[in-house]
DNA sequence: TCGCGAACTCTACGACCGATGAATTAGGCT
DNA sequence: AGCCTAATTCATCGGTCGTAGAGTTCGCGA
């Protein structure tokens, strides 16, 4: 009775067995990135949130800056969804953008990605650079390329200007009432804008 | 000669006439945090750029958080701005407002503090809090009540999204083509979009 | 079975941060 | 002239951070 299977001592050397430990700290970091943006997370914070060593943190991904850009990631899949949004009647473009962007901020988890995003971009500056070069050539030029519309450049960047906007407004600030509005209701009020800028004359 | 005027040992003690240091310090910390943001600001590094002791910023202004709010501010004057904005002909309200953002945006010292406020809101929770209360008592409030159309709480959310956003993309991560658009491209491109949040049915 | 490498923890270093308290100097009121 | 207050520096405290190094435990291929 000397030792009751006290609290689990966290001795150290590998665990038994597949840990997953590795899965947790990712997962703990794209919260806490998400959670409190680039500078505010810490590594001893994420490791703590994945019940291990913040030094085990160090060993997987070798820095922060590394970890980030390991963790951070679009919330879809832009090779799969850019052709199905851009295809079809060419008139309700913007109203599929809309309607996909709204699916992805009610996802609990595609949104903490986003956010990580959004926010890790208003900070750090090579996590900017990070997000730039992600969001560039995984979204923006292949979108550009599906559009075959003049000015597509400028076009995306609108396009990508109103969906950071209304993230910021709407989830990192948190402005009412505009946090409140249903996603039906958003739809409607931003497809317009989104159709004119990705196919309407500028 | 023994003493040439060395280079300034920074004795201690209060310096003669009017010193401006104060003033020095608010230039230096909007300076930084419009382009570091609130986390990666620091007093030490603002009191050197004001070239004052860290120890004087804390004097002056108390906390760290104290000396944000005491800083941030609105690059224009809403009371003046938003009836002048508002008046006039109705249909051309979109375009007021983006020639006013445009002409905000091109200022170097107008731009650092609306950065210093998009900047902050994205990182810091107690900072966001202070942008949220300035931006919807000072701007959307008069605003909602300038406007008179039905709402007006969620067409100046929409508004802000779009105006936060291109601050984002155009300024923050700088994307290209976007953030190489002249000004007044960028005013017949946003006129529309800011025409029917303000005003036309949503 | 043996041994290498990977998964882990512990410890600690060096840097920096925000803040406090005491000492020094000047302005301004009486 | 004398004194209170404000401006200013210096020294330092307690805390946190990212990271490196050494030691421990386990999985797995030879």
């Amino acid at each position: 009775m000397s030792r009751p299977t006290a609290p689990a001592p966290a001795r150290p050397g590998r665990r038994p067995g597949d840990s997953g430990t590795r899965a947790a700290i990712e997962a703990a970091a794209r919260a806490q990135f998400a959670a409190r943006g680039y500078e505010r997370s810490t590594m001893r914070g994420i490791a703590r949130d994945a019940g291990v060593d913040a030094a085990l943190v160090a060993h997987f991904f070798g820095s922060k800056e590394r970890l980030f850009a390991a963790v951070v990631e679009l919330p879809f899949d832009p090779s799969e969804v850019i052709p199905r949004l851009v295809a079809g009647e060419r008139a309700d473009v913007g109203r599929r953008f809309a309607t996909f962007l709204v699916s992805v901020l009610d996802d609990a988890d595609a949104r903490a990605r986003l956010l990580a995003l959004v926010r890790a971009a208003a900070t750090e500056p090579g996590a900017a650079d990070a997000v730039r070069t992600l969001v560039t050539t995984r979204v923006v030029e292949p979108l550009v390329a599906a559009l075959g519309v003049s000015d597509a450049g400028l076009r995306a960047g609108l396009l990508g200007s109103q969906i950071v906007g209304l993230v910021m407004v709407r989830h990192v600030v948190g402005v009412e009432p505009l946090a409140g509005v249903p996603g039906e209701r958003l739809v409607e009020v931003l497809a317009p804008t989104l159709q004119r800028y990705l196919t309407e004359p500028l």
